[in-house]
DNA sequence: TAGTTAAACAGACATATGTCTGTTCTGTCA
DNA sequence: TGACAGAACAGACATATGTCTGTTTAACTA
């Protein structure tokens, strides 16, 4: 079993170099900052550019990292075993007052990090207000991520715009009637007939709850 | 009103060139890959790097992107104001064996982006099995974000091994027992003796569902 | 002891990438 | 019309960064 000829640092508490490398960088991926080859020799206290390259290579050998050779900071999470990691910032609206949803998405209460495609799909994300989708999972307090569209399918949760104000319902289409139909049966539908004053604003996509 | 010589895309249906700008950086940064400047120029068919370097120059000016001179990939969110990016991966888990935790961990199904400060919390997914927290609005099927830790408190929702596997469930204690409650009728609470083989896992600190 | 091996080291080289200088294009405005 | 300004362009240069080659160190082993 070889060694290591000199120690590399004063503490080291728990696993290997090498174990310890891959921490590192998966901080740093984490952290949105992917390190140079350079930067790990730096925080290891290598001598040797090449000696922190070795336990990159080393992980990538094993698996462990990926790269894009060549590339500046081009080491990654390995691609196998799940989708490549693909996150896009949406904007966390306040209250979405009449016709004031373009306005609501360029003044955000905050952002929020959501995975899949990064493609041209407008999405924003909305607190629930209010018990009335609790049958599907969805509390008072949640985030909803929506995907924005005019337009939904029998079936599907969406935000509509009623009134003043933002609602999440399910989405039922009859008789060429609009339901907003709750999920709690302490709610009743909201039925509205065809071209009423309501809009579609999108589709929840994806819920959030924190527990703090 | 200055405008640009050449269009440079056939589809630009909203928003300037630069805040598009804004907005690809954000999502590579968010994507854990800070682009380069010419990754910039040719995202944008720009012909010339100096003319992505314009713009991602001007944003900083303007205080809605930071940067570090000189180094690569050197763009970043500015420290105040616009959207703090505060992301880390976690992995997410298949299933849980008996004492196998630190080895799933090792070798996960994927990679989740959450939010929250880099700290040196330990944290993971799971995705929920079985129906026995509808009550709490967790859902089969349900991606619940745990911080690892081996006690808590009572009331807290808990991931706990229980022989083979791992379950969700609210902790109660009660006169020395551990109670592993279930927040669904139908489900019948779990109670064991001190130092029984049961062990916390962590903390339930957010839930996420898809609704594809 | 000599050979082997993993790890670290030193230095150089090739490429990727940020940055600078000057020019061209096209609309605006005096 | 001519000066001006914003934007894009072209090309070069300096630096950052990945990669390669060869050497040294220290443990293990036949």
């Amino acid at each position: 079993m070889p060694r290591r000829p000199t120690p590399r640092s004063i503490t080291r508490p728990r696993g290997t170099i090498r174990s310890e490398v891959l921490a590192f960088v998966r901080g740093r991926l984490a952290a949105g900052s992917p390190p140079t080859v350079r930067e790990v020799q730096q925080a290891f206290g290598f001598k040797a550019v090449e000696s922190a390259r070795q336990h990159l290579e080393a992980l990538v050998a094993e698996g462990s990292l990926a790269k894009s050779p060549g590339r500046s900071r081009g080491y990654r999470l390995p691609a196998d075993g799940g989708p490549e990691l693909n996150v896009r910032l949406i904007p966390r609206l306040g209250r979405v007052q009449a016709g004031g949803l373009r306005e609501a998405i360029e003044d955000p209460d905050g952002w929020l990090a959501v995975e899949g495609p990064a493609t041209g799909e407008e999405m924003f994300a909305l607190t629930v207000r209010g018990e009335s989708m609790t049958g599907a999972g969805i509390l008072p307090g949640d985030t909803v991520i929506v995907r924005r569209q005019d337009t939904a399918r029998d079936g599907e949760i969406v935000v509509a715009q009623v009134r003043d104000e933002a609602t999440v319902k399910r989405l039922r289409l009859r008789d060429g009637q609009i339901v907003l139909q709750p999920e709690n049966p302490a709610f009743a539908p909201l039925i509205f007939a065809p071209d009423t004053e309501i809009r579609i604003l999108g589709r929840v996509v994806e819920v959030r709850r924190r527990l703090a």
